[in-house]
DNA sequence: TGAACTAATTAGATTATATCTAATGTGAAA
DNA sequence: TTTCACATTAGATATAATCTAATTAGTTCA
C-alpha cells in the first residue's frame, strides 16, 4: 500500500492527510492485527513525528466516524481497531481478548416488523471462544 | 419469578445464594433493560442490605462465569448485562449505546477448515443503527 | 504574498470504568 | 464450638478514554 494510496483514501473520505493520522491509517492497514489504542499509539510513536495520546484518540474516531475503520469493543479490555477492507466478521479470544478475522458470511436480516421504527446500518457476527494460542491451554485455566 | 426459583438457579450453578447475590441476579431477571454496572450498584443499593462497588462487580462476574448472566461491550461505554433467559441477539444504537433484544436467528458456522485449531463457543449476531427513540432524531446530530 | 480563518495537535489534567487490597464478616460442616 | 472457605466492605489503585486551553499548521482568498 503506498502513500499516495492512503493519502486518496483519506482525502476522498474528506479527511486531511496530516502526518499522525497518516501514521495511523498506515499502521492499521499494515498490522490488520486489531491493534489497541495503546498499541498503535506506542508503534506510530517508534517513527517520527510523534502524536499525542489525544491525537491518537482523535484520529480513531475521524477514522470511524469517516467509515474506514472499525472499532472492536471487548469485554473487560481495550477497544481494538481495524481498517475496513474486505467483509469480514471477528473471532474473539475469551481467555486473551485478541481479535481475529473469520472469513464473511452472509448475515440473516431481522424481518421488517421486528426493527420497528429503529435504523438497521449494519449486522456482524461475532465468533467467541479459544484462539490458536490459548487452546492448547485450555484445561490450564 | 419468585425467591426460590432464583435461589435454584444459583445455588444450581454452584454459586451461594447470597443476599447480595440474590438482589443483583432479581434484579437483571426483573429489568431485561441490559443495565451497567453502575446502574445496577445504584437500583440494589435502593433496598437493603447494601452492596458495594466491589461486590456488585464480583457477583457479576460470577454470575457471567456461571453462564447465567451475559456481558455486552459497548464502543466507548460501560459494559451492560443482561440475564440469560431465551436466545437472542442485540441491537446496539450507534447514539445512545442502549442494548436491546432482538429475535433469534440461527447464525452461520464457520467451516471447520477456517477455524483451525481455534475452538468455538459461540456466535452472537450484533445489529447496529438507531434505536426507536434516537432515530427522530437522526437529523439533528 | 500574507491576513484571517479553520483544522489539527499537544501535554497534561480529568473523568469514567473497573479491579485490587487487606480487613472483616458469614455460613456450613466437622 | 471451632474451623475454613467464601463473601463482603471501603477505599485505594489501575486502566482507558476524553477534555482543556494553548499552540501550530494548513487553506483560502483578497
Amino acid at each position: 500500500m503506498d502513500v499516495d494510496a492512503i493519502k486518496r483514501t483519506l482525502e476522498g473520505s474528506g479527511l486531511r492527510c496530516t502526518p499522525q493520522r497518516y501514521a495511523v491509517m498506515a499502521f492499521l492497514m499494515e498490522h490488520p492485527k486489531h491493534p489497541t489504542a495503546a498499541e498503535i499509539f506506542q508503534a506510530v510513536n517508534r517513527l517520527d513525528p510523534r502524536s499525542s495520546r489525544a491525537t491518537i484518540y482523535n484520529n480513531l474516531s475521524d477514522l470511524v466516524r469517516a467509515g474506514l475503520v472499525r472499532e472492536v469493543a471487548v469485554e473487560g479490555r481495550a477497544a481494538r481497531f481495524d481498517a475496513k477492507g474486505m467483509r469480514h466478521h471477528h473471532f474473539i479470544c475469551d481467555r486473551c481478548g485478541n481479535v481475529e478475522d473469520m472469513e464473511w458470511y452472509d448475515v440473516p436480516k431481522p424481518a421488517s416488523g421486528s426493527l420497528g421504527k429503529r435504523v438497521l446500518r449494519e449486522c456482524e457476527l461475532i465468533f467467541r471462544g479459544l484462539c490458536t494460542k490459548c487452546a492448547p491451554r485450555h484445561a490450564s485455566r
